[in-house]
DNA sequence: TCATGTTTTAACCAAATGGTTAACAAAAGT
DNA sequence: ACTTTTGTTAACCATTTGGTTAAAACATGA
């Protein structure tokens, strides 16, 4: 029990120590023992709170999803001039990606292993991604000739790659970069202003 | 017994049948039963042939990342110049993925649980990456003036992103755009040209 | 033909793992 | 005080799973 393991209730020292086995060794590679031992509680009192491993997954997966899910739709549906946006998407998903850099590569993996069922799951009730309205928005730039006549998917893709991909890629890339935890976080601080400029050097008139 | 699982040898059979379970399921997924019943033998045979799940894996896992890393590198120690080194990274890395494009996702996280273990593992006896070649080139096309000066790390970083993270986030991506198996092979496709005009356009002066 | 080595199988085993039971302790009503 | 509900535990159970054994089928060479 290294941190502060010893106060707070029970259910959320289980769903902290799910959160953290999950994420580290994926649905199929957690041990329900290790996240008991990790919560301090023993087995049986984690099937008290969550009658199964799937059930308590699902809560974990749920809430990543979440976190990950709704920023990007904002980038189709928020009321803002197109520059802006990008701008404002890479500040604040580098920033929240930064926070929890292990989620994307869970949450992809996971939806991986069986696409259907989870992507039903996180937008059960919500609103569905709706790229119209990104679609006009480029539209109206290009008319407006601001911006060169671009394919609205190709850069939306572009945008999304760009800020997740090198978490996704993490430890390859300190590896094979040679960076230490600091040096990574730095230049992610950096391409929070780094993907923009390289962004709309490319596609403004 | 789907396809041809009959004539080939019974190795070729297994290392199919391992490919495609693992890069599935992932190490901690995947079942040396599933394998067994996938090359159509029992399971004693596949422990005849190899001795546990950790040797087999590691054999299609280096597979695998032979598939994925060496090209990688071959961007930084190519002797071609800039501009002609990225269209041809995006043209021939986005048609190899196109093959199989579950393997990014499953290297990237099979690393992710033992980074130190696989990178080693990996770059065993190879040449390890090194930048600097790239580093200079960047320096020089700047003080040419034909690009902009812009730093190789993030340039490096956004290039492969934009050709991988696709894959990785395929059907998320799929869902969430609604594009079907046919349609997302076209727009990779597409990237192939229109990652490089991007990036182009972005550096050049 | 027969002896030898190789490939394949069915049956088996021990450890790991998700989950349950029944009893005990603590808290909350009354 | 005492009854009921809630939280917690140790011991247990059934199934899954990686791995082994011993014998059978097949191939090979003398």
């Amino acid at each position: 029990m290294s941190k502060a393991k010893k106060d707070k209730p029970t259910e959320e020292r289980i769903l902290a120590a799910a959160k953290n086995i999950f994420v580290l060794k994926g649905m199929a590679g957690a041990r329900m023992q290790d996240i008991a031992d990790e919560a301090g509680i023993n087995k049986a009192l984690l099937h008290y709170y969550f009658k199964n491993k799937e059930q308590l997954f699902e809560v974990i997966f749920l809430e990543a999803a979440q976190k990950l899910f709704p920023k990007i739709n904002q980038v189709f549906n928020a009321d803002q001039p197109l520059f802006e946006k990008i701008e404002s998407f890479c500040e604040e998903y580098i920033e929240v990606v930064m926070q929890n850099p292990y989620l994307p590569l869970f949450v992809l993996n996971e939806i991986n292993q069986d696409p259907e069922h989870f992507l039903d799951k996180v937008w059960a009730g919500r609103t569905k991604p709706d790229p119209t309205k990104f679609l006009e928005q480029i539209e109206r730039e290009v008319k407006k000739g601001t911006i060169k006549r671009i394919s609205p998917l190709h850069l939306l893709m572009n945008l999304i790659s760009m800020a997740i991909f090198p978490f996704v890629a993490k430890p390859m890339l300190q590896k094979n970069l040679g960076l230490d935890e600091l040096q990574f976080r730095l230049i992610m601080q950096q391409r929070k202003k780094e993907i923009p400029k390289f962004i709309i050097d490319s596609i403004k008139k």
